[in-house]
RNA sequence: GUCCCCAUAGCUCAGCGGUAGAGCAGCGGAUUCUUAAUCCGCGGGCCGCAGGUUCGAAUCCUGCUGGGGACACCA
């Protein structure tokens, strides 16, 4: 706390100013509202009421401005000893002395224009509302300078209330976060899509490749796993009859940090039935076009240097032929020993034993295409090993009705037609299990119960992930997922 | 988990073996139309932490802590 502010706050109270009032300040206009409309004079604005933080002080001698920072924006304010000629202190100590950049103020007045041509509010009354007591890292900037930015990311992430108040860039990532996830939900909505909860805490985890976070249930003497993924709840849901359910759905992953990872994520889950995958292309080509002209207002954006265009159709191609359009041959037909020396061939690293040769053909297409697919494309046909929950394909052995939709160079969304055949899902969670024997940290542990429920029948279904997190990154052009998450996992600090 | 980079005033940074610096913010003064207000004056630091080298360390070395980037993992 700074000591000078501190005791700022005894000299107010001395001077019977409360710096942390408890009467409320209801207010009537905002900065925007004011500027926007005081030329027109379409309001009344000769008795205004506005609160926000105190942005900047020009003090004088009888007469001073200052700018008062709402969630609106910026506006002057001005300030004059002969408004308070009963209690001139009001102007000469509290105002002028112990009022500091960003306090939260209430101003009364009216509004008029400077000479210089400034919308201003002339203010009559003003009450402090809550005192600051930390200086506000305010940013100045021309055109020539700019001083004292606040960007050191750690200090950004630890305090981001103080991001917020001070970068109002930050404030509209957050804001166009929610108007995308909005805009999802009026897609789906429109559609007659149920949206649905599901367990966070679930006794077996599953519908995703991780390693789970574990915790503990006292009442029962249980463990639990935090979920991976909702996908195994949401097809029982399928299976109990609704037609459509979706979910957003905070995840949590037990893996690497970094610019596209964090332990806790969000993606929403949609599951349809009587569709397949290549309805659901369609579907997500809809969506996203949709999306992106309401929360951007325009289907193409800027990321990382390029030009991303979400205006559908995006381009398809099969996993195979992608990969072989990148190394000149049709990985089916290697062996592993072939397919190793390929990886060397292109100095990959390769993988801590055990591994297949599915491991391999993943990995020279995770580093060979995936990273290259800038513009939206969706990459279907997957390899019935990568894809446990994924229906066999109708013409093609070895693979599966699956695709992913990679843009900037990352995977934005995974659909299936979903794997209903309980016999088949049996046998493929049985190699998943025997891959956990072999020492799978990732591979996904035997469902019983979810079994069982497609015993019951699932009807032909399509279902689709996609991930709030990189879709929102890709919109705002931001270069870390942590840019999107309002409180991103840090390292506590310690001492 | 590995490698590289960073850590100096509230913020953004300079200084890189010889007394700790700047801008913005702050404090005191002047100022009734300023808007990066201006003018005069002033204070502010365990130079991330702990060791080491040296006559002398913010500066060189080692370890630790925190952060950033890359890799690995996360198909």
């Amino acid at each position: 706390m700074d000591p000078i502010r501190q005791a700022k706050v005894e000299e107010l109270r001395r001077l019977g100013t409360e710096p942390f009032p408890t009467e409320p300040f209801p207010t009537n206009t905002t900065a925007a509202e004011i500027l926007r409309y005081y030329p027109q004079q379409k309001l009344d604005f000769k008795a205004v009421r506005l609160a926000g933080r105190l942005w900047r002080k020009r003090l004088m001698g009888k007469a001073s401005f200052a700018v008062l920072r709402d969630h609106t924006g910026d506006i002057q304010l001005y300030f004059q000893r002969d408004d308070f000629a009963e209690r001139p202190e009001l102007y000469d100590t509290v105002f002028k002395k112990l009022l500091d950049l960003g306090d939260i103020i209430g101003v009364e007045g009216f509004v008029f224009t400077t000479k210089t041509g400034e919308i201003t509010v002339h203010v009559q009354r003003f009450r402090l509302l809550a005192k600051c007591l930390h200086a506000l890292p305010i940013e100045k900037e021309t055109e020539e300078k700019t001083y004292a930015a606040f960007t050191d990311p750690e200090l950004r992430y630890r305090m981001r209330y103080v991001d917020l108040i001070v970068h109002p860039r930050v404030r509209e990532i957050f804001v166009r976060r929610t108007a995308i996830v909005q805009a999802i939900r009026d897609f789906f909505n429109a559609r007659g899509y149920l949206e649905v909860e599901t367990p966070i805490l679930q006794t077996i985890y599953g519908g995703a490749f991780a390693r789970p976070f574990t915790t503990h249930l006292h009442a029962l003497d249980l463990p639990l796993f935090l979920r991976i993924s909702n996908e195994l709840f949401l097809k029982r849901l399928i299976v109990g009859g609704f037609p459509a359910v979706y979910e957003f759905s905070k995840d949590f992953r037990n893996e690497g940090i970094d610019r596209y990872h964090n332990p806790e994520f969000t993606q929403v889950e949609l599951y349809v039935a009587y569709q397949d995958y290549l309805w659901m292309m369609e579907l997500v080509e809809q969506l996203l076009e949709t999306v992106a002209q309401k929360a951007v207002g325009s289907t193409v954006v800027e990321y990382a240097g390029q030009t991303i265009d979400f205006a559908a159709p995006y381009r398809r191609v099969r996993y195979f032929d992608a990969l072989k359009e990148a190394v000149g041959q049709d990985v089916r037909a290697l062996s592993e020993r072939e397919l190793l020396a390929l990886v060397q061939k292109y100095e990959l690293p390769v993988p801590e034993p055990p591994y297949e040769a599915i491991d391999l053909i993943a990995l020279l297409f995770d580093k060979l295409v995936e990273p290259k697919l800038i513009q939206p494309t969706f990459v279907l046909d997957y390899p019935e090993a990568l894809s446990p929950l994924a229906k066999k394909h109708r013409s093609e052995p070895g693979v599966v009705e699956r695709f992913e939709l990679i843009v900037g160079g990352k995977e934005l969304a995974n659909a299936y037609s979903e794997l209903n055949d309980p016999f088949d899902q049996r046998q493929r969670l049985e190699r998943q299990a025997a891959l956990r024997e072999a020492g799978g940290l990732e591979a996904m542990p035997m469902d019983e119960d979810f079994l069982r429920a497609l015993e019951y029948g699932l009807p032909p279904t399509a279902g689709l992930g996609l991930g709030i997190d990189r879709l929102t990154m890709l919109l705002c052009n931001a270069p870390s997922i942590q840019e999107v998450l309002f409180f991103p996992l840090l390292r506590p600090q310690s001492g």
